[in-house]
DNA sequence: CTGACTTTGACCTTATCTGACCTTTGTCTT
DNA sequence: AAGACAAAGGTCAGATAAGGTCAAAGTCAG
């Protein structure tokens, strides 16, 4: 236990914990060579270890005086929902099966009623952009990551 | 972390904070001087950080008592806001023109950074979804949907 | 020994900065 | 009025400085 990633990984998280907004900027040259890897490594990390789901943003400038900002979005809820969430919605879900999640959370009172019905909306309203084909698809990933932000503070 | 480019933009968007009617005019050759750079240097900053899109007219004059002049163009009512963002944002939208608008939203004080980066994210991440060719449409839909959500509380 | 996770490196795209050279405008001289 | 000169600003190409991508190679637990 202990691969560079890791290392690399709790760096950052122990960076994050200190900054007050929840947001720190990184080189990613000058981190790098401080744990004497590849750049790319350093993007491996990032998508391994703070990918959206699990409750980071992650944006960058390319160039002269570039960056790479981390933000941490801060949990409301514990993690053990997000991964059942995540179980639950899956690669795809039918129209019928979100609408039953949707009226299980607010059951039991993980969403309010107002909250339910606007991703509802959200969901649905943006579907209509796709082909059939990809809809179920689509709400999957429209339904878990609304309700990520949603159940995030 | 900064690149000087950000710099002298910071300061320009300073100036324009503190300017009444959203206008500044400056000297290239002082603005130059002022920040040890050349001249060029300043026009770069305008075109990559104050170009129409982005909500600014430039105007200028050469010769003696020449001058560089710089506008905001401001949402003055709220129908402004919707109607231009409707129209910005269109049946399909890249996510060069996505950006700037997010970026120009939060400039205007109308998205609070972190909204507009939570939006970014949703949007950009809920796209992987479909397939390429989908995928400006896609975007366009999502963006207008979280802002009406979003501006409308 | 196999599949998942790591690590690396070659190659790509984007942003910034500078300097040489160009155009426009104002002013001064004759 | 014409021409010369000075004082601005404009353009563009090239050098430099980041970060991104992707596939191949390595590693390790089961």
């Amino acid at each position: 236990m202990g691969s560079l990633a890791d290392f690399i990984e709790a760096y950052l998280k122990e960076l994050l914990s200190g900054a007050p907004e929840g947001i720190i900027e990184i080189r990613r040259r000058e981190l790098a060579d401080q744990f004497r890897c590849v750049p790319s490594q350093i993007n491996y990390v990032l998508e391994t270890r703070f990918p959206f789901e699990k409750g980071y943003l992650i944006e960058s400038r390319r160039g002269g005086g570039g960056y790479i900002r981390i933000m941490r979005l801060d949990w409301r809820t514990e993690e053990d929902l997000f991964s059942e969430l995540s179980l639950l919605i899956g690669d795809a879900i039918g129209s019928e099966k979100a609408e039953e999640l949707l009226v299980r959370l607010v059951e039991g009172r993980i969403l309010a009623p107002r909250e339910a019905a606007l991703i509802r909306g959200l969901v649905e309203q943006s579907i209509g952009a796709v082909v059939a084909q990809q809809q179920d698809e689509l709400r999957a990933t429209l339904l878990r990551n609304m309700l990520i932000v949603t159940l995030r503070g």
